[in-house]
DNA sequence: GGAGTCAGTGAACAACTGTTACCACAACTG
DNA sequence: CAGTTGTGGTAACAGTTGTTCACTGACTCC
């Protein structure tokens, strides 16, 4: 099933990733619009040129950062969203998986973080474009809690959409107490678990 | 009592203000990171140098222009936060002020939203800053309502930053439906008050 | 095995960048 | 009114940028 490449497109992707690798680093301290084809280009160690058999510009490797970066993610949300276990417990397990996702790709989240209002129009829109797939996601999976019952189309996507805007308000503080204290950081996913507890108290108490 | 400036230092805040505002400008459709001191000149019609007799570089103008952008806002928040009237009532004019304000100064709440989580470290910090004293100030707000009997400091002060985050995201929205038709300005309002007064709920049963 | 494909190279281009040192001249100060 | 201050201007610097063109040579396919 599984289809081979060739050594020739093998070393391509090869590249290319490498490419996408070089950016993101390079992306930790700067904005992408101000990201040269160059510079990465010099990171990898290969010539300027040799980027356009790639990416037809950087904000086009942005597009396809995002792709790396959020595309994979969806597995994830629906393991947070569709888990058993009481409400507490749930918000628990969400808070602790985003905070594990920061801390094993903080160069992924923080690009996100920077580019949902960056200066890059097309890399805005492939970010909002996931996000509402998420959110989405998000909405599918309250639907099929009883908590929904009564609840209109409207109003789930609305929860869903603050949900999704709370998880990465969460990764982004979590990013930037990254380096910190252990003890900075459990206050962090102190106040993070209080904020979603809060929410889905409001849900509970919505239809009242 | 006040000062009148003589005609040099009011010409010097004449061009530096001309600054700050071509800047702003140009941040419309790029992050500060890659903004470019000879670009703000050359809008300006002033040689590159005059630049270095304002600011020592752009990240240093970007600080200038969150003191610009945020330092005002501190009127409005008490505003919003003090009013009168019962919840809903209350959150109703919380987003219309919003409304209001993304309209009139598009600009800097664009620049804002863009640099929070941008390339350039101070103006990261000076937003955070500014930001911290606003929760800091909804948090006194909250602390003087009677539904805030029996809250903890920090829970006050948790859901004080949700309702910052809250006005940011909010306000992002409307910038993102400026020049969209009434009906979809009217949709995101809509989902706005919502998502406010979920919140609202949520802190109505906080001590359930 | 021979022809063709194509990822990566190297050189050159015009245009741009931040920063320096020095100068002009209007506005202040005594 | 003489002398000082300081905003803004000019010219030049060494580097950088994106993009083009023609090229090499290892892999692919028939």
């Amino acid at each position: 099933m599984s289809h081979t490449l060739g050594i020739r497109q093998a070393q391509k992707l090869k590249t290319r990733q490498a490419l996408l690798d070089a950016a993101l680093g390079l992306l930790e301290e700067q904005s992408l619009s101000s990201l040269g084809l160059r510079e990465v280009t010099r990171e990898v160690g290969v010539a300027p040129t040799a980027f356009y058999r790639h990416f037809r510009s950087t904000a086009d490797l942005g597009v396809a950062l995002v792709e790396e970066a959020l595309g994979s993610l969806h597995p994830m949300i629906r393991t947070i969203v569709s888990s058993s276990g009481d409400s507490d417990q749930r918000i628990e397990r969400a808070v602790g998986l985003i905070a594990q996702h920061v801390a094993t790709h903080p160069a992924h989240v923080r690009f996100i973080a920077r580019e949902r209002h960056g200066g890059v129009q097309s890399v805005r829109e492939a970010i909002q474009d996931q996000l509402a797939r998420f959110a989405d996601e998000v909405k599918v999976a309250l639907t099929k809690d009883p908590v929904s019952a009564g609840w209109t189309d409207d109003d789930l996507l609305m929860l869903a959409n603050l949900y999704v805007d709370q998880m990465l308000m969460t990764a982004s503080l979590f990013l930037d107490v990254l380096e910190a204290p252990e003890e900075e950081r459990r206050r962090v996913t102190q106040v993070a678990t209080r904020q979603m507890r809060l929410i889905s108290i409001g849900r509970d108490h919505w239809l009242d």
